[in-house]
DNA sequence: AGCACGCCGACT
DNA sequence: GTCGGCGTGCTC
């Protein structure tokens, strides 16, 4: 009704609360203006801020009445996007709250990219114009060919819109003319130049194509899981199965269950640049790939992508944890391959454990969650144990193949000789399996040369001048490198310290050494060095794979990559190289994780019918993580983990969140550390450790100080962190980071 | 995260 | 005398 003189005025424009992707307490109120059309919930747009545009999200919740008309400013447009569903909004919320992060910091990764929100790529093509059409309304005289494009233009072209336009190649073939035909009609101003909107397309899994033939226990497991996917409801499934038991087979027919469900599937991969047999294993079930998201993505694959996911057009997505805040409009399924990896926490900007927020997705979603590993965290031990997840067990190998044989050598006993890494029962080892015709590899979690050099006349020790770690060398590029920030530097010819020539030393092994030492003992043997910089992208990944499963390898030496889910039917023996290095330093995890790199390297071996067997040179060979892993005993050893945990409520018993305070100044950071070790909560089921420096006590030039906060398991934690923080006051020159559930001590 | 405003060195 | 360094602080 309007307005009649006499009444009331109706109150202001209406107002809506937009979140910026911004690390803002909150989100913003604008006005809408005459001129646009309230928009809805979830819906982009942009808006002013400070004297530029963002792109914001129409968020949940009311507009704050009290903020004065003149501080409003208006929205500037609704953008041409599916709006952000509910779930997601949900999802971001509740990430912020569980990670203690502004909102807008969580909102910044649903948004990706500002290239996402942008309208889709367009491509160059033809229209009839006006003389065109109205050649085809009245007559008029052209040529047979010219009226052929035509009409092919108005009719074959065109389902219902005759202004369409369209590639100048299909336009020519629909008309069966040549292209020059086209370029003729153009300067006679028959069409016209005109943009095409064109989505990018993705391919269609196929659902009627059969995947490999499964073993009884696969399908025992395959059928769970697809039912558990067919309630479509939510619910979490552990599927633990030992190396080479055929685990992704099994999860991917619960996508294929979502797929026929017509819902959208996620599964997460740790490192998904490493993951070309992977996507082979997808393209043999589906007959096509599937989209991919990770962090390397172009930004114009990236918005086709993005775009794809929110239109639904895009059913079936392997991706990085970032791919968790893609906007699916119908998520059916998540899956979270190798759920042990550490890889999965971001340890960066919004600190956040990707496996943990897959299953909040999951659940917001009303979608299954399946979570996978040969060697499950302790964590999805303790939720399988105790009910809160179904559990799936695949006991075998699938194919015949058995798991290999775990034996130590004690290096006490058959030490290597000095200045080598490799000892002789080892080095016979190799020997034997190429001799054999079959592949070995040798195992080492270190990149370069050697991880420490030191000066024999002073002792000195090379070290970064930004970090608290030894310079590394990597004798391929010549330099010392630090691992933690980019630092890197020459060689010196002598020492910095005492100027003694010829004095510096590389002390320690790195896998550049250990492929040093196996050509001189195998020189004839054909070698690949498998580390983050020797196989810098997918490409080079892929192709060493493909070399090695054509055997044009006969060994490989690699760090942690090559204990991610490879399948090398050839490979017989691992060998590795330092079994005791994870387990140095204090960490709670340590044990565990050790346990688990190791036994994924060894579950490389014997993958085929010939056996496996896998060489653990150990300083230290009665230590339980030696045994569990001869023994193949791992329930065991988790169980005994467990025990050692329970009674001081460490996670999962108890929950933990760390504060690290860094600074450029060494001072003020003590002293904020300490400021808030002053204002510690306390009450029962909370304690609080340290300030203590933290593991990196300097990091890329900053200074770094620990705060762990322990609480009893039914003790909500976020709300102690808010006040805790608010209680503080901490200068920009300051940051202090909040890490909820830890995962690494460093 | 940007982009402002705000106080101290090398230039037209 | 300015132009500009990037150090704090605000953005509905």
């Amino acid at each position: 009704m309007p307005p009649t003189a006499g009444e009331a005025l109706p109150q202001g424009r209406p107002r809506r609360r937009v979140l910026l992707p911004l690390p803002l307490a909150g989100a913003y109120d604008y006005r809408v203006p005459e001129d646009l059309d309230p928009p809805e919930l979830g819906a982009f747009v942009q808006v002013p801020l400070g004297g530029r545009e963002t792109i914001g999200v129409v968020w949940d919740g009311d507009a704050d009445p009290n903020l004065p008309e003149r501080r409003l400013k208006n929205i500037t447009a609704v953008l041409d996007v599916p709006p952000m569903t509910a779930t997601l909004r949900k999802f971001v919320d509740w990430v912020a709250a569980y990670t203690v992060s502004p909102p807008g910091a969580v909102l910044r990764m649903a948004m990706s990219s500002p290239s996402a929100l942008e309208p889709p790529a367009a491509k160059a093509g033809w229209r009839l114009s006006a003389a065109g059409r109205a050649v085809l309304a009245r007559g008029g005289k052209v040529t047979p060919t010219r009226m052929r494009v035509l009409e092919a233009l108005e009719g074959e072209l065109s389902q219902g819109d005759a202004n369409e336009a369209h590639l100048a190649t299909t336009i020519a073939s629909a008309a069966g003319v040549s292209s020059g035909v086209l370029r003729g009609m153009a300067e006679a101003g028959l069409l016209e130049p005109a943009l095409i909107a064109r989505a990018a397309e993705f391919p269609v899994p196929d659902l009627r194509k059969q995947g490999p033939a499964l073993a009884e226990d696969q399908q025992v497991a395959g059928a769970a899981l697809r039912q558990a996917v067919a309630t479509r409801g939510f619910g979490v499934t552990l599927l633990q199965g030992v190396t080479g038991s055929g685990k992704t087979e099994v999860y991917l027919e619960a996508v294929a269950e979502c797929l026929a469900q017509g819902r959208q599937a996620l599964v997460l991969l740790p490192e998904i640049a490493l993951s070309a047999q992977w996507l082979e294993r997808f393209e043999a079930r589906f007959g096509c790939p599937p989209a991919l998201w990770h962090s390397e993505l172009g930004s114009r694959r990236r918005r086709d992508t993005w775009r794809g996911v929110a239109e639904g057009r895009v059913q079936a997505l392997v991706g990085a944890r970032s791919a968790l805040f893609l906007p699916f409009p119908d998520l059916g399924l998540v899956v979270v391959d190798e759920e042990h990896e550490t890889s999965f926490k971001q340890e960066e900007g919004v600190i956040y454990s990707a496996r943990d927020m897959a299953v909040v997705r999951a659940r917001l979603n009303e979608a299954a969650c399946v979570l996978v590993s040969a060697t499950p965290s302790l964590e999805t031990l303790n939720n399988a144990e105790t009910g809160r997840y179904a559990s799936l067990n695949l006991p075998v190998r699938h194919g015949g193949a058995t798991l290999p044989k775990v034996s130590t050598i004690d290096q006490r006993v058959t030490p290597p000789e000095r200045g080598r890494f490799l000892s002789p029962p080892l080095v016979q080892a190799v020997r034997d399996a190429i001799g054999r015709g079959e592949q070995a590899m040798l195992f080492l979690n270190r990149r370069g040369y050697a991880p420490l050099t030191l000066c024999r006349t002073c002792g000195h020790r090379m070290r970064c001048p930004n970090c608290t770690a030894w310079l590394v060398e990597h004798r391929i590029q010549r330099r010392l490198q630090c691992h933690h920030c980019g630092h890197a530097e020459p060689i010196p010819p002598t020492c910095p310290e005492c100027g003694a020539e010829g004095s510096l030393t590389p002390l320690g092994p790195g896998v550049e050494r250990v492929q040093e030492e196996a050509s001189e003992l195998f020189p004839d043997v054909r070698r690949l060095v498998m580390a983050s910089d020797t196989l810098p992208g997918p490409a080079a990944a892929a192709e060493a794979a493909r070399a090695i499963q054509a055997r044009e390898v006969d060994l490989i030496i690699g760090t942690q990559i090559v204990a991610k889910g490879w399948h090398f039917p050839h490979l017989t023996l691992v060998g590795v190289v330092d079994a005791d290095l994870g387990l140095a330093g204090g960490d709670l995890r340590a044990a565990e994780r050790t346990v688990q790199l190791l036994h994924q390297v060894a579950g490389r071996a014997g993958r085929a019918e010939a056996p496996g067997q896998v060489m653990l040179q150990s300083w230290n060979p009665e230590h339980p993580v030696m045994q569990a892993l001869i023994s193949g005993d791992l329930e065991g050893f988790m169980a005994a983990e467990a025990d050692q945990r329970r009674p001081g409520h460490w996670p999962p018993f108890g929950r933990l969140a760390a504060l690290i305070v860094s600074g450029e100044d060494e001072r003020e950071t003590d002293a904020i550390a300490r400021d808030l070790g002053l204002e510690a909560p306390g009450g029962e089921g909370v304690e609080v450790l340290g300030p203590a420096p933290a593991p990196l006590a300097l990091l890329r030039g900053r200074h770094r100080r620990r705060l762990l906060i322990k609480v009893r398991r039914d003790v909500a934690v976020q709300p102690i962190l808010r006040e805790w923080l608010s209680r503080v006051r901490v200068p920009a020159s300051v940051k202090v980071q909040v890490d909820v559930d830890p995962v690494s001590f460093l």
